[in-house]
DNA sequence: GCGTGATTACTCGGATACAAGATGTCCGAGTTTGAGCGG
DNA sequence: CCGCTCAAACTCGGACATCTTGTATCCGAGTAATCACGC
């Protein structure tokens, strides 16, 4: 059981945005490079993002991804959810009655590191960033 | 991210072992007809479970596996860290100063998580059970 | 000066390749129980 | 009744086979800004 790499660059490149650049687009070689990513993988990424409505892509000349105007509400639950998808983290395909207590006590367990990330913003930590 | 099946076999197995023969052993086979899995496969999951001293096992006719004498005290946790292993969820290994304020946030929530999975032990729910 | 077209710098999306880990199977080896048998 | 042997029922562990998923690359298509050119 790993996050996986694409939400660690997910990540990354979100707090990039909101520090370095928060309306001017940037483009995604730019972004790459910071993180010794793939253009092309990076951008199947941030795909996602946009399709989640956490940032916007401008194509042609110029162009690249830049952070949607309410990106100060955006948490770390919401991008770890675009990337990983919302599914529980444990599913009991036990058949065994209709409640599993082992279900139940994992997923409440869950919720509470859910809850953790969902008061996590990315704003807070470029604010640490800017003043550090 | 997911937990794996394995996890999932695991915590099933603690818990019926738990429930139905708190001292004496079963066989893999019975264990595996429940859970419908294959015996060699339930087998190699269980072995890491005696490895980290939760269960042991015994060999030869009318053996099996039972619960070692102090499983009221073992956790989710525990069995979790047995089957996925102990290293963290998240790793951010983009080379950008000392501290990621990125991956201090993802510990801290995943923290949370281990906190309320060390909270939660087999005995508990297999008390349920029988009450149930 | 101004419109028009070509060029350039981008993103987008699908198809594909590759690697790693999870899942599951097979088989030989060792171990304990218990039954059978001979003394 | 005792002790020996042997078979049966188990687990153990390594070596495989398979399948899914994450990771990454390639390429053609579309799009917008910018530049060049001709009127």
């Amino acid at each position: 059981m790993k996050y996986s790499k694409a939400t660690n660059y997910a990540l990354h490149t979100m707090l990039h945005l909101a520090v370095a650049a928060p309306d001017k687009p940037v483009g995604v070689q730019q972004l790459a490079e910071q993180q010794h990513v793939s253009p092309t993988y990076l951008s199947k990424i941030l795909t996602k993002l946009v399709k989640e409505g956490m940032i916007t892509s401008a194509s042609g000349a110029n162009g690249g991804y830049s952070l949607v105007p309410h990106w100060k509400d955006i948490s770390f639950l919401d991008i770890i959810h675009a990337i990983e998808g919302k599914s529980s983290l444990f599913d009991c395909d036990v058949t065994h009655g209709p409640g599993c207590l082992i279900q139940e006590a994992m997923v409440s367990a869950e919720e509470k590191m859910e809850e953790a990330l969902r008061n996590q913003t990315i704003a807070e930590i470029a604010k640490k960033m800017t003043v550090d």
